[in-house]
This record gives structure tokens, sequence and C-alpha cells, in this order.
DNA sequence: TTGATTTCGTGTGATTCAGACACTATGCGC
DNA sequence: GCGCATAGTGTCTGAATCACACGAAATCAA
């Protein structure tokens, strides 16, 4: 079967910039390709829109079907269109953002390892075609964003410390802060749920955990509040 | 001629919100349907992107071809392609938006008045497809960006008084602004360069003209400088 | 059990920034 | 020269931000 039209079109797909978080580290999803072209080389998942699916379910889809990991996040972050970006031809890529909690997804990626990977994104590999540009406005955006919006959450597993959430924070936007006025902040927000409950299987002195109270986010949302960092 | 595929592609089209300011209030550019579907409707200028140009080169090619504007700033907005957006078949589209300095495009406009005009943004005519769902995004994104980014001068002519600088915040932003603390912070910004000029034909005291400093501008921004509001 | 080690959790004071606020100055038209 | 319209200017107050240090709790090893 062919599909013939009067004027030519671009190809179309979606590319996901997959962002985790590890212990310590910002981690991104990449894909090892298959083939040409850039065959063996790592790059950011993705494929073709198909006919009957939005752009959104586009990406989703390919994110199932090549890692098997449905996000808790996902948002357009731009198109890619410059002729000559693809070898192949003319192809044009709308690139997705995506957050999801490693702790969910460690596993499923470990299966077919050899083809999907996390990898640090400050010491990310040469990536396939213009990748390495789409991962770098990721970043930019990831950064920008995380100071207005209170995404980070979506990287954490649901019961986290307030360390581990300070932790976030400095890794993505590259500076320390300081442990009292970020709790101060955090907590004067009221986004979060003091639990009952303190982490497990540390050799220290144990801390409280805290759950992101999603209810109370999309109230304050909509009456149009500010969550600047 | 023909082009044959092996799967079927989209048609990709570009989609420009371009934005004057006239006076007192925000315009945007508008063109009138000459084909089916939606005939007569009043719609973003745009059109299909070429096989060799790059995307915001389709749409600048767009904007000069159906309204002979070349704008002062142009960025990529949102990529829009639900199925079932164009009732053609499958189309999806890379909005852009645009700032110009409606001094210098008004004439334009107006040789081919008939198939182009400005409307207020708060009181657009219904529009074509899903377009004034671009639209409100665009809206919203210039609120949002004008608070952190100094976009508005692109609005204004080159040598503007302070007065009609507060005015353009106060449109965009739809709240009034205090005058002193305006210009304290404007100044204090030193973006602007105070000129030995003041405005013409006005039957009062004249204000003084300044114009916006793209030089200084660079370099701060390079600086990683913050330029909120 | 005691002391060493590690991380948790907490408050205050100094400084900076944002926002409210009202009057005099200038130029034009009559 | 008087009235009118807009230009242009400074201070004070409350809020937010930032820098900063130590006792409490839990584990581990001797």
């Amino acid at each position: 079967m062919s599909y013939t039209y009067e004027y030519p079109r671009p190809a179309l797909t979606v590319d996901c910039v997959v962002f985790g978080l590890d212990e310590e580290d910002l981690k991104v999803l990449l894909i090892r390709r298959a083939l040409e072209p850039f065959q063996g080389r790592w790059a950011l998942p993705g494929g073709f829109v198909h006919m009957e699916e939005s752009l959104e379910d586009a990406a989703r889809r390919e994110l199932q079907e090549e890692a098997g990991i449905r996000p808790g996040l996902l948002e357009q972050l731009y198109t890619f269109g410059d002729p000559g970006r693809d070898p192949r031809g003319r192809v044009v890529s709308v690139a997705y953002f995506a957050l999801v909690k490693l702790s969910d997804h460690r596993v499923q990626a470990a299966t077919d390892a050899r083809d999907a990977a996390w990898f640090s994104v400050w010491d990310a590999p040469r990536l396939a075609f213009d990748h390495a540009e789409i991962l770098t406005m990721a970043l930019q955006r990831l950064k920008g964003k995380v100071r207005y919006q209170p995404l980070g959450f979506e990287l954490l597993p649901p019961k986290f410390t307030l360390t581990q959430l300070q932790r976030l924070y400095e890794v993505i936007l590259e500076r320390p802060l300081d442990k009292r006025n970020f709790r101060k902040k955090l907590l004067s927000m009221e986004l979060l749920e003091e639990l009952d409950e303190v982490e497990q299987d540390v050799s220290h002195r144990a801390a409280r955990l805290y759950r992101f109270d999603h209810k109370k986010y999309k109230q304050l949302e909509k009456a149009g509040f500010n969550f600047e960092l």
C-alpha cells in the first residue's frame, strides 16, 4: 500500500526527552538505534506519528513501545524542523518532555537493557540526529520550569524526605540551597502532607517522610497561586 | 506532479499570531479566508511548509506573502496536531508568535484591506479551525513572557515615551501599574537610552523620548541578568 | 554503656525589594 | 495670564530573602 499527494510532505515524528532522578543524579532515557542512519548510536526514544493519533498520544505510544514507560508528566517541548536534520530527507519532529519516577521504571528499562538505558544528563554519549540540541533545550526548560511549578514531585517516589526534595532541586538548578530556608519555603506553600512515617534502613537519624498533595495543588493552581521556588 | 510515500503523512502548515499595538489597544492580524473550508471566515495567517525551508522560514514567507509583514520578533509557540482539527484531513500546524511595530505596517495591511485586518485581541471575530485556541495560547505566552523579558519594545516605535511603554504593559497584563514604581524599575535596568528629544504635536507638556538599547540588552542577557518586570 | 559519627530539624536578625502614595513642573490653548 | 492636561519626581512601610549554627536523634563500634 502506498499514499500519493499532490504536493510533497515532510515526514512527522515525535521524540521524547524523559528525565528520571537516581539517588544523586538526573538521568535521561536513551535508546540505542537498531537501524541506519546512526545505527548503534544512542538517541531519544521516538518514532513516526500515526494518522489517527494526536501528537501526545504518539509520544505516549512510543514511550510505551520502546521502553515500557508511562510518564507521570508529559508536555510538548518544541518542534524541530530544519531541512537536513535527518539524512533520510525532510523529517519534522515534535519533541516532548517527560518526567518519571525512576523507582517505578528502573526494572523495565533493565529488561531490554541492550537497547534502552538511563544516562546522567551531564555525561550523556554522542547522540544521533540533532538530539543533543533537543536534550539541551529540555534541560533548559526543566531548569526554568521547576522554579515556578512544582514539577519535581514527578521525579521522586510517592513518599520522600525533605532532604531528597532539596537534593532534587539542587541537582536541577545546579546550585546549593540553604536547608532552613528551603524547608521554610516549601512547607509554607502547604503542598506537602507530613506523614507519620520515617525513612527506613538508614544508619543515622531517620528523616520524616512527606507526600505531595495533588489535590491541594490543583486547587491553588486554579486560584492563580504563585509557586516560585 | 505527485508524490508517493509508503506510509501516509499528515500535511504540515505554519500559522502565525501577529501582535501589534495601536495607541491603546493590543491588536492581532487576521486574514479572511478566500477558500473552503471556512470560506469568508477570519483566520490566522499561515500556510503549507515547503520542503526546502525551515519552519521559521515558512512562517516568515507566509507573513510576507499574505500581509507584507516582516516581524521584529518571531518565535515558535506550540504545535497543534489533533486529528480532526482540519476538516480536510490530518493537518499538523506549527504555530508561531510574532510582534511587529504597528506604525511600520499599518499601511501595507491597508493595501489589501479586504483580506487582512487588525482586530483588538479582546474583541476578535469567530475564527476558522482551532485558531481561537491558538490565539488564546499566544496571549497567555505574551502575558507570561513580557514579565521576564523585554519584548514590549518590539511593539513600540523606535522612539517612545515612558507613558507609552507603561500603557503597553498595562494593556498586556490587564492591570494598572503605578507610574513612579514603573519608571523606577525600568530605568534601574538601564536598558533605556534617554534621548534629547521630546514628543511632538501634543497639546500639553511633552514627554521625553527614550530608545531601547539592544546592545546593552544582548550583553546583560548573556550575563544571565534578570529582567523581571 | 559510652563515645563517635552522621544526618535531622529548628529560629533570628539584617538586608533588600515591592508597593502604596501626592504634589510640583511644564507646555499649550484660549 | 489662567486653566488644563500630562510629565516627572521621593519616601516610607511591610514583606520576602538571605545568611547563619547548634542541639537532638539514631546507629555503630569499642
